[in-house]
DNA sequence: AACGTGACCCTAG
DNA sequence: ACTAGGGCCACGT
């Protein structure tokens, strides 16, 4: 008996996607309104990980384009805890998440969401 | 297997 | 008030 007992509790305790997690919240963001990376992180308890929602994001996009899934991720609805499109260089053109977000009637000025407050959808409040 | 990168956020000096 | 640094999550090489 070398080693008496060694149980490694290899056991994931929450094994839930956490970019499949963002891609569900984020397509409950309604038209006309915004949401930031850090209020998803901190939806899906994880409030230090926000690039990962960007992150997850990028590879909905993808997803998206490459799988053709039918129900793509507005991502566009998704912006930083500072009002600004911070995405937008990863988007097929510089301007497609402006111009998207003009088409919900959300008015972008100098890459930044006017009265973003006013339009933040907060998960954890929305949802609860 | 380890390091580095990235659509970020928070805390400290 | 501003600047600097660290931290967490996931992925690619």
């Amino acid at each position: 008996m070398k080693t008496p007992t060694a149980p490694p509790p290899a056991t994931p305790p929450a094994e839930r996607n956490f970019f499949q997690d963002v891609h569900e919240v984020v397509r409950l963001i309604p038209p006309g309104r915004v949401s930031t990376y850090g209020a998803i992180a901190h939806y899906l308890g994880a409030r230090q990980g926000s690039r990962a929602v960007g992150y997850a994001l990028n590879a909905a996009n993808i997803d998206a384009v490459t799988l053709r899934r039918e129900a793509p991720v507005p991502a566009h609805r998704v912006i930083n805890r500072l009002g600004q499109l911070t995405g937008r260089h990863h988007f097929p053109t510089p301007t497609a998440m402006q111009e998207r977000l003009e088409a919900e009637g959300v008015r972008v000025e100098d890459d930044t969401v006017v009265e973003f407050e006013k339009l933040f959808w907060d998960p954890a409040k929305e949802l609860e």
